[in-house]
DNA sequence: CTGAAAGCGCTAACAG
DNA sequence: CTGTTAGCGCTTTCAG
């Protein structure tokens, strides 16, 4: 019943100009000014019928909708999850929505949401990205919109980016074990391109080859499904019988890595020492406990949503493309030492 | 530069009338007999310019948005992240796109929420509800919009709900730890009414009182932090020191109770059999492995979307009210037993 | 079979 | 300081 009145309905019944109720209602009436009497009397009738405008409408008439998209690899994983969770709730104290998706990393099903996305009129993008979206992104940006990348760069485009330093977290975590006299240390990771993996692969070969140590790499495809991860783990560790020690690129493929150690029958640290990319409940109870790169993942959510707004609220074309690094942090457990 | 088009430039271009082109669009030239040429003619035009109708002047127009609101406790949570994951994935094949938020079991914040939503005119909502918004949520479904509820139900609300067989679930996870041959069997839960929770522990009850066997019940409150959860937990343990097996009533509890019993020293079944509501990776991975009741996350997706697609698409008033609801399954592993 | 035209509810330029 | 009014882009009734 109260859906049907409008703005126009809200003008007559106190005999005012439409006008007025909307610069109003848009906090503009001092601007504007308007008698102070006049404006309460629109405020306290409006507050009492429950008077909403229509977000539609308004959105239509300003082209802008107050929706945020949010593009990540799964909202299922804790890392995702969570970054998800904190830009949620900070998006919403200043009056956005996010419109999710999950890409799965896949570039085709991405470019399919960011049409979507773009019908649907959101005002930014924050996005985890595939490789391969460059020039959609790029045509976003250039018709206007904010479009901040994070856990990953793209190399062709510019625009605002946060991350965390993968190289020198993957070299910390390889130095580590290195210290605690593991010879030979292999790298699980994505069988990707996207530049967080990258970065994680070149740590961790630059710092194997400052020590002159063997390098073990494996990479798996990221549409496996578990059974077959943990298969392709768990022959690899078999075939490679010298590795001493792994690092996990990411928080699911040491899961999976975790029963491929099991089936194995291999002791965690004294036949294999363990260091993880991402920390969750499972690492810190697992016994012995894994030693993992915890991501600072409010700082990255504040971070995001600050710059953002700050994008969002600047009409003025603020040029300046920031690029900001945060540090990741190492919280040694059991599982990287043999003391 | 394409965005600028509207249905009336490309009407222009191609000579024909923005009727002509919506009704195309709109897939209904059979239905309004317009001649195959045209239809092509136009089609083909469209395509090759990418011109996409906006959105908003649509619903606007129409009144649907072709968004539908997803209400959980918390979207990093497996268990709801889980079910945001399959949900979207659905939804997104039938044109829906799903705006989320995080309720943190938190009435009023939900109430707010509530009121963004109607604001944007969401066409529907799945919501895991807290308490005290049946009302609100009432007013909604008077306004002919679906609502779904999903994880509880509320006692006073008459509208469509997936479940699972709480009851049932954790009365057989209390029978499987008394077969084993625990006596003194605590429940651990949330300081909470709402409908799971409630059943959940109306399952424990009854069966310890069926076997005559004595109850230890310790709720704790949600809005606690980690630290304090662990440390009630703890010091609950500590204080009922004949307490010889433990059903916690969520999964994040269970995570926390771990880290308590760590602390306290005990080994799990030895001192302690344990069963949890809600599997996850860590309950397998965990040494040992954790006894856990699996949600069929993937059936309770399934069955939300397709309940609601089926109002959505049935503008008949489908005034039949369902409640749905599906077993757990218990995967009984090394936590619940003293073999 | 196709076109003209009336809004959906709001904002903001332009007039007073 | 306030009111009039022209759209935003689309759907859909009603006439041809």
């Amino acid at each position: 019943m109260e859906k049907k009145i409008s703005i126009i309905e809200v003008a007559k019944r106190l005999d005012v100009s439409p006008t007025t109720v909307s610069f109003i209602l848009n906090g503009r009436s001092k601007e504007k000014r308007i008698s102070d009497e006049i404006r309460d009397k629109v405020l306290k009738f409006v507050e009492e019928i429950g008077y909403k405008p229509n977000s539609l409408a308004r959105s239509l008439r300003t082209g802008k909708t107050n929706t945020i998209a949010l593009m990540v690899e799964s909202i299922s994983d804790p890392f995702f999850g969570h970054i998800a969770r904190n830009i949620e709730e900070k998006a919403y104290k200043s009056g956005y929505k996010i419109l999710y998706s999950s890409t799965g990393n896949n570039t085709e099903k991405t470019k399919e949401f960011l049409k979507m996305y773009e019908e649907r009129h959101v005002d930014a993008y924050i996005i985890a990205a595939p490789e391969g979206i460059e020039g959609e992104l790029q045509a976003i940006i250039n018709s206007g919109k904010p479009v901040l990348l994070f856990d990953r760069y793209l190399k062709d485009l510019k625009t605002d980016t946060i991350l965390v330093d993968n190289y020198q977290s993957t070299a910390k975590a390889v130095e580590e074990l290195i210290q605690s006299g593991f010879k030979n240390i292999a790298f699980i990771t994505l069988d990707s391109l996207q530049s967080q993996m990258n970065d994680r692969l070149l740590g961790y070969e630059e710092t194997l080859k400052k020590h002159k140590l063997p390098q073990y790499l494996k990479e798996i495809s990221y549409d496996f499904p578990p059974e077959k991860v943990t298969a392709h783990i768990e022959a690899f560790l078999q075939r490679r019988g010298e590795i001493d020690a792994v690092v996990f690129a990411t928080n699911y493929l040491c899961v999976y890595g975790l029963k491929a150690i099991e089936k194995l029958g291999l002791i965690i640290p004294k036949d294999l020492g363990i260091v993880v990319f991402d920390d969750q409940d499972l690492f810190e109870l697992y016994k012995p406990q894994i030693t993992a790169i915890a991501q600072p993942i409010e700082e990255i959510a504040n971070q995001i949503i600050s710059l953002l707004l700050n994008k969002l609220n600047n009409p003025v074309k603020t040029k300046k493309i920031q690029t900001i690094v945060l540090n990741a942090e190492m919280i040694i457990r059991g599982s990287s030492s043999r003391a």
